[in-house]
DNA sequence: GTCAGTGCAAACTTTTTGCAACTAC
DNA sequence: GTAGTTGCAAAAAGTTTGCACTGAC
């Protein structure tokens, strides 16, 4: 994505947020738009942890508790998705992306996304009865190609 | 299910844990069998705390550190599937079930399984470059029949 | 001025690890 | 007998909670 778009969709988020807080009446506080400028700079899949550090690195602190009551609102509002692809859970920025999916190498744990036009056709076309469906998730789990070839370099053992 | 199948499956997966074992010169004790079983006890999902209590109710102890790196090899083997739909870990056995996805209330944390052919087909026809896919994963969040009606009385605060 | 929001530290839950004793082979 | 396996307890990792202080409105 090249920057104004980025730009774009950063704004678009913060507006999201600014009307909801407004909403429920409650305040817009500069943890709040820090934190959500920092989901911003970073690319991709990120932990609780992540955003930790790198408002750290712009010397801006933020408790524990703070993010995390942050990143539950911001699921909430629809500025990022939640996933949990491994025992830590995982985030990632919804506003400005591609919908795809993921697959998980159970080697390394490396998380790729990719797009699939045949998944998302067949996903449009799902319907669920008694059921009200916010987002989807698909995973594959396997073993990436690195992985692979490392694997086959050693004597065959399983 | 009925009863033979689910004998014969468990039969199934406790030929599968042995011959994983003896190619690889571990042993076959009480405490991997005694689980094996435990988990054909349970229907549908479980937590390694499930697994745990049922093994207390037959008193068998089993220490949570064997339990952990059981269902670990569990896993490997192919005999159960573990998801993570949820801050906690959850497992399924996947001998003698059908594949199925789930979904799974936001509201409630209900997780239900559902079959649908579609997807089904979908999954058989995928290819992927430069990645072994073992097994796929696929969730739908949102909110269950039963948390709809619960929402609509209440008057609408969202 | 009020009450939501924050930081801090303690608590809690789930999972992993180290080690001595045990046992399947 | 040997080396894999277990139980236990301690530690680690991730997340939640309680409370006094702060600051957005």
């Amino acid at each position: 994505m090249d920057d104004d778009k980025l730009k774009s969709s950063q704004q678009i988020a913060h507006d999201m947020l600014r009307d909801y807080l407004h909403a429920r009446r409650l305040r817009v506080t500069p943890e709040r738009c820090a934190i959500l400028d920092a989901i911003f700079d970073i690319e991709g899949h990120f932990t609780i942890e992540t955003v930790s550090n790198r408002l750290e690195e712009q010397r801006f602190h933020v408790s524990m508790a703070t993010l995390y009551s942050s990143l539950d609102m911001f699921v909430d509002v629809g500025i990022v998705n939640r996933y949990y692809f491994g025992s830590t859970v995982r985030y990632e920025r919804c506003i400005g992306t591609e919908p795809h999916f993921h697959r998980i190498c159970k080697e390394c744990g490396q998380v790729q996304d990719f797009r699939n036009d045949r998944w998302l056709h067949t996903m449009e076309q799902t319907t669920l009865r008694g059921f009200k469906p916010d987002y989807y998730q698909f995973y594959i789990y396997g073993t990436c190609s690195k992985c692979l070839r490392r694997k086959n370099k050693k004597t065959v053992k399983k």
